[in-house]
DNA sequence: TATGAATGAGATTTCATTCAT
DNA sequence: GATGAATGAAATCTCATTCAT
């Protein structure tokens, strides 16, 4: 448990929640007076501890530095590689669900979130170089590429989530850890499942 | 070739520019007059033919009513009817890419917008209700809805396209005939390929 | 029976469709739209007719140059006289309503709508002449003036009969004959009646 | 005298101006950007402190809340209980002719005036009350109903002192308090006054 | 460290009016 | 004699931002 001081304290509480209001009703819908209300400080408070709403926008996506060291990937199976892959990337997405959401949106309007979104997503690991190999290899077909590839699998998994909880409605989230395994197998085997391969 | 009175003219007009400068930049971020200036008409003009900003924005997301007649899909095999589906599906999504891409994005955060999204994109036809039974048998496997598997690839579809063009600055269209083909594979046969089967 | 040409009739059915809406609505209130659709013709034709929405405003209020020819009013007492005068002005606002609305209330705004009012409303005639010099005698107290006291009638006719309309949603009118009657010996004889006189 | 924080201060600062500018340009006439350098404000500040320019007008009708404690009427002659309550009507209504002088002319063109209109101009009273009581035995005639009185009270005193000073342009207002009194008389006695009794 | 008060700049929207046909 | 189409000018309202305290 880390001790922050006061200051510091207010500033991380106006970012979590500006973080989620950008992600729920969008950066430009967000009122900078709701934020404000939402943590119970004035907006001038706001204005102490970031230059602009911007520059508040920036601060609520900046990486979760946590690395993972994830290296040995070269002796896995093709299939073992592309379903560990998938199934790691989707649960990525899911804890960071909301700095994913307003990055995602928010990268076709502006420049300086355009620049995090590139930094932060296509940041090469030891999985994308051994997946991008096998790519070119002929192992894995019908990718063409491990960053568009990564950009499928951030698209559908931040578009079901949001669908299944607000056109249909449902409190509990859609992705249980089948779920993941589910779609994660459907890109390795196709919709004929598993069984099918000799 | 239909005739058009000058007023429904104009109001084409606006509905197309508006459309684009909405897909491109985002619904808050387009101002009427740029609206305006885009279209060689007075502010005035565009509230003469719609009530408001938001009106404006509905028109630009309303159908091309051509409905697909798309029957007798039962006596496809499993394979080719989804891979048939996907196909199908990426191409109506590239051709009306714009309304679908202000759809998607402005669905979450308006009631209006919402239920125009929910009509236009879930409305069953043959092929979804073909693909749903195959799915309750077990047949297709990994999908557990058909609405789901559209809202998944309706969102890669656009993600892959808006980040080609974007983030890699290609002036061509990602999605070849060639590149449709092999997503709508993948899905069927997986990273194998089609030859790995049997 | 007179004939008019089709252009007259239709400025005559423009003046009276705006002349509602201007005492329905307020002026300012009424928008030219509005005029042009409760007439079934463009705005464009509105303005065929008069220069601007202020010049039809005015065309509203012109007077029924009908003068009534009141003469030998000198030999009445006093007492039939005011009551005559009173039932007199009573009628004509009624049968004048929406004009004498429009007047009314737009006077204190406008410098030409107030030149109308008080050419129009304080036109002396034989009975006001007449009144006014009982006052000056002496013989009627209470009231200083006679234009004052047509004031006084003008307000509370129309502000009863709005009232009763608008507030207490009557269909009929207030004013009966009976009610007429009532008033204009109120200020003759006062609250006790006249049987308690002599 | 009370103390008042500086935004309070702010607020009724603008109410007032904006009150005097409703009632002498009317609603409609008065621009928010006059009511803002009147009161040496942004147009933004008004917004601060109202919803909405229609919020200021409902803003500058509440009532003075100061009830009059109007007890013992009962044992008054008739002459007495109505020649005072007129006197006081028109006092009250002059000490606060701005609000209704708006009240007065936009009840009919709006739903919430209205409310208020009625809610605050025929809140019974003790004196009301007795009123209506001696018209319903017939001691009191020609007046049907206390509150279409009151209107008839309130229309011409407004009237009165409105054409006074617009129309004969006189700078002292009409109501001294023996005009007030000569009024009032006048509804008792009748224009023969009140020596005719006997 | 925090905020009450205020605002400049600009957004959307309104509406009387014009004019070519 | 009439109007479809268009608009300039201005109204109301919004919102991120500033600053004295």
């Amino acid at each position: 448990m880390i001790f922050l001081k006061k200051g510091q304290q207010t500033k991380e509480r106006i970012i979590n929640v500006a973080r989620t209001l950008f992600a729920t009703k969008g950066f430009d819908m967000t009122r900078t007076n709701e934020i404000a209300s939402a943590c119970n400080v004035s907006e001038a408070t706001i204005y102490k501890y970031f230059d602009s709403k911007k520059d508040l926008l920036l601060a609520t996506i900046t990486p979760n530095e946590k690395e993972e060291s994830e290296d040995g990937t070269s002796h896995l199976s093709t299939d073992d590689l592309v379903e560990n892959h998938v199934s790691t990337m989707i649960k990525k997405i899911l804890e960071n669900k909301e700095q994913f959401s307003i990055l995602f949106r928010e990268t076709q309007f502006d420049q300086d979130i355009s620049k995090q979104y590139v930094d932060q997503i296509f940041r090469p690991n030891a999985r994308h170089i051994e997946i991008q190999k096998r790519i070119d290899s002929g192992e894995i077909q019908y990718i063409s590429d491990i960053i568009l590839f990564n950009v499928g699998i951030i698209s559908f998994t931040l578009a079901l989530s949001t669908h299944y909880e607000i056109h249909q409605q449902k409190k509990e989230p859609y992705f249980t850890s089948e779920r993941i395994k589910s779609i994660a197998q459907l890109l390795v085997y196709g919709i004929h499942g598993k069984q099918k391969h000799t």
